[in-house]
DNA sequence: CGAATAGTGTCTGTGAGACAGTATTCT
DNA sequence: AGAATACTGTCTCACAGACACTATTCG
């Protein structure tokens, strides 16, 4: 189809969440090429129609390329796209999000990755301040009737420790029988056999996510 | 930025929902144009670089020209995108849905456009099925906490009609009394002076949404 | 033993479903 | 008057928040 517009340039951000420090945070990284060369923006790369079979294929390759993870949550955000937004011309970029725990992000943060809570991400190049701002709201909508912010944590973890990311994600203080009960009744979760004695002066049962993968409930946490 | 892979294909497509006869209807329009030229098919159409500040615009500009409908409902859905999506090559779509009155679509019925019930939709190109089930997902979740489903509504309407298009949206049957206290209650709509004789036994009061914007609510209806 | 955190039991208020009952119009 | 639809009032049950209480470990 021969048009008479250029075409536009399609490329991918990550809003690459985890809690650090008991803070909701974001990656951002140090960009390699122009333009904003060496300035911290979003995770991204351009859309190779050449190799990738479709958006959700360039986002997990440009997760383990440029951040080395795999296997995480990941899930498309929404589009952003205009003719202002990028000194190189009309763009869009597919915005997804992903969630990581801290500890799987410890090994790769030498690649010009940094964590900032949310709340203290200074002005980056683009439109990537709305994108994060998306991002989180979308987070904590979310999570109010889903187990996503689970996927903050390691597969393996304690009520206490999922009753705090919920309440990290939420922003919002959480009554804790009332959670242990919604949690129960949801069958989110199961035992796993074993303790954890560290970390807290009693232990607390050790659990993990009977499914894979995300699931919505009909009422809220 | 001369990238060493070709620049894909960057459409809209527009999932147009309405109620017809008592049911949820989507429009497909014929293709004027190849691929699959004289098919039923979302309503859509390229982003014009050239011309369109964003993909809002685009959409909003495809809607006018090409189904005369301006100032309804509109919402981005999400990006489908691919290799194998469109045979003119990679490319990808930033699906949108958009509700009508079926009262403001009558005029517009001559440009080829079909209306049919949601789930009686035949096979059509491209994903467009996919993205008319995303469509229907997306309107029925957020229908459920929101004020999405009367945007399907004239300007002024009665609380029947409301509970109605609320029944229709959510394929689920709204207890009476519950729905007018919550209603009421979260202050969506105001009173209009003037009653409805027609359509019913006994006239109605006739109100209207008290903002022209979106709502969104904290509990269900 | 006391501090600290994990986990349980119980009371109470609120909101939603069910449904009966009242109001208004038409034939 | 009776049918049909709009609207209102009330009962009850379920669920979420509050909070007191018990349990287990550590220093």
């Amino acid at each position: 189809m021969p048009d008479d517009f250029e075409r536009p340039i399609l490329t991918v951000d990550l809003t690459l969440f985890t809690i650090k420090d008991t803070r909701l945070c974001v990656a951002l990284q140090r960009r390699d090429k122009p333009p904003f060369m060496g300035e911290f923006a979003l995770i991204g790369g351009y859309v190779h129609t050449d190799e990738d079979a479709d958006a959700w294929a360039t986002a997990t390759r440009v997760l383990r390329t440029k951040a080395g993870l795999e296997g995480i949550f990941l899930e498309q955000l929404m589009t952003f796209s205009g003719a202002a937004r990028d000194p190189r011309g009309w763009s869009a970029s597919i915005a997804h999000y992903a969630l990581v725990p801290e500890a799987s992000l410890a090994p790769v943060l030498r690649r010009d990755i940094a964590l900032l809570p949310v709340d203290e991400v200074g002005p980056l190049p683009f439109d990537h301040n709305a994108i994060i701002a998306r991002g989180v709201q979308r987070l904590r909508a979310k999570g109010a009737y889903s187990s996503l912010p689970a996927f903050l944590l390691p597969a393996v973890f304690t009520l206490p420790q999922l009753r705090d990311v919920y309440e990290k994600v939420m922003g919002a203080h959480l009554n804790d029988s009332a959670f242990r009960r919604k949690i129960e009744e949801l069958q989110i979760i199961e035992p796993v056999k074993g303790e954890f004695s560290k970390a807290s002066a009693r232990p607390a049962r050790l659990y993990r996510l009977r499914k894979d993968a995300l699931q919505e409930f009909d009422r809220k946490l």
